[in-house]
DNA sequence: CAAATAGTGTCTTTGAGACACTATCGT
DNA sequence: ACGATAGTGTCTCAAAGACACTATTTG
C-alpha cells in the first residue's frame, strides 16, 4: 500500500432490470474486445467531465435502451484494485427498473453494442461473466428482493395501469415464492387505487386495472427505502 | 457536459457514530485551512494506490481514532461536480459504529486534526458544515434509524456484554422514541444470550449482562441488511 | 355448462402495543 | 421501610397466513 493518491477512472455500471416471460431479466452486453472478450458484461459508461454520477447513469441508460425517465437508484461502489486488468476503474453501480413494454423496440438497433436481456437466475448460476459483474449482479438481486418487502419498488416494473394478478406476479418473481391471493391483496390494498377499466378478451373473468396511489411521493425515492 | 472522461480524485468520508451522554454523536474535525476554514467537517482520507475502498476506510478510521476491528459499511457515493470547490472529488462515504468505551482515549492526542464528538441532532440542525457533509450526515442518520429496525446493527454501539436496559436505550436513541420495556424484551429476546454476570453497586436491583447470540453471522454483514 | 382466472369472507395464529404487577438492590 | 431501577405476566388489537368459497368471462 504505497502512500500515493490513487489515480483512478470513474465509471457507472448499469443494472437494468425488467420482467419478461415471467422471469426477472437483466440488460447485458457481449464484450467485443479484450479483456473478457466474448463474455457477457453489464453495460456501463465512463463519467464525463462536468457530469454527476446520476447524470452519467441516466445517460448510460438512454444510450443502451433509448429510455428516459425511468426509475433508477445508486446501489454500491466497487473499488477492488484489480477489478479491471487494464487500469484502476472505480465503478458506481446503479439499478434501474423498467416495465418490459417500454423496453420493446430497443431490440438490436441503435448504438447498443449487442445489448440483450438475460435471465438473472441463469446469470448468477453461470460461470463466465466479465469483471466482477457477477458479484454486482448478486448484490443487486439480493437488494431488490429485500426492497420489495418494505418499499413500492416493484411498481416500477409495471406500466402505470396494471391488474392485481400482474402485480402479484411481479412480487412473486422478485421474492421467489408464491403468495396467497387474498392476503396479498390485503397487504397492498392501500397502495393502489382502482380505475374503472377492465381487461377483456380472455376466456375468464375480466380483471380490474389499478394504479399506484399518490404517485407523487413515489417519483422521488431519495431517502425512501433502505 | 463535455464528452471527455472526468478527471477525478477519490476520497472516503467517514461517519464514526457512537453514543455518549445519552446522545448519538459523530466524530468530526475542524478544518484548519480553506476551503471552509474553521468549519466542522467529516474526517476523510484519499484513497491510495493499491488500496481498496474498504481498506481506505479502515485506515482512515485508524488514523482518526486509533481503533481497529470496528464495524463499518459503505453508505453512498457522492459525486456532485462542485462539491469541492478546488477540484472534482468523488466521496465514498462509510459509516462506522463504535461503543463509546472504545473511543475513550482517542481524546486530543495522536495525529487527529482536532477530532471531536458532536451531537448529531445539533449537527443536522446547525448551519455551517463544510462541503456537502451535512447532507451526508442526514442520509447516514436516516439510514441508521432505518437499519435498526431490521438488523442487529445497534449492537455495534455496545460492548460485547451489555444489559437489556442499556440495549433498550440504544434503540430508543436511534429510533428517537421511548419503548415499552416488556415489549422491547420480547422483540430482542432471541437475538441475545444471557450471561451469569450482573451489574453491582447501584442502589437498585442489579441488571443481568447479555451478549449477542451467534456473533458469527454477525461479523460479516455483507448482504445483511440493505 | 365447462374451463379458466378474478375476486371475497373468515378462521386461526402471531406479534405489537399497553399496562400492571413483582423483584432486588443501597441507604 | 423507601426510593430506584430491573424484570415478568397478561390482555387487547391488528396483521399475516391458510383455506374455502363466489363471480364472470369465452368457447
Amino acid at each position: 500500500m504505497e502512500n500515493r493518491e490513487a489515480n483512478v477512472s470513474l465509471a457507472v455500471d448499469l443494472l437494468v432490470f425488467t420482467i419478461d416471460e415471467g422471469k426477472l431479466k437483466l440488460l447485458m452486453i457481449r464484450r467485443q474486445y479484450p479483456p473478457f472478450e466474448g463474455m457477457r458484461a453489464l453495460p456501463g459508461v465512463f463519467v464525463h467531465e462536468g457530469e454527476t454520477l446520476d447524470e452519467a447513469a441516466k445517460r448510460g441508460i438512454r444510450e443502451e435502451t433509448g429510455l428516459e425517465n425511468i426509475y433508477f437508484e445508486q446501489l454500491y461502489t466497487w473499488g477492488a484494485v484489480d477489478r479491471d486488468p487494464r487500469r484502476r476503474i472505480i465503478s458506481v453501480s446503479y439499478m434501474a427498473l423498467v416495465p418490459m413494454e417500454k423496453i420493446r423496440g430497443f431490440a438490436a438497433g441503435e448504438r447498443t453494442t449487442e445489448a440483450m436481456l438475460e435471465d438473472v437466475q441463469e446469470l448468477i448460476a453461470a460461470g463466465y461473466i466479465a469483471f466482477d459483474h457477477r458479484q454486482i449482479i448478486e448484490y443487486a438481486r439480493w437488494r431488490l428482493a429485500n426492497k420489495v418487502e418494505y418499499t413500492k419498488i416493484a411498481f416500477h416494473l409495471l406500466e402505470e395501469e396494471f391488474t392485481l394478478p400482474q402485480l402479484q406476479k411481479v412480487y412473486e418473481i422478485l421474492l421467489g415464492k408464491t403468495l396467497y391471493k387474498a392476503n396479498f391483496r390485503k397487504k397492498i390494498a392501500d397502495m393502489v387505487q382502482e380505475t374503472d377499466r377492465y381487461t377483456s378478451g380472455d376466456a375468464h373473468r375480466p380483471s380490474r386495472y389499478y394504479r399506484l396511489k399518490d404517485a407523487a411521493e413515489f417519483e422521488h425515492d431519495k431517502f425512501e427505502t433502505v
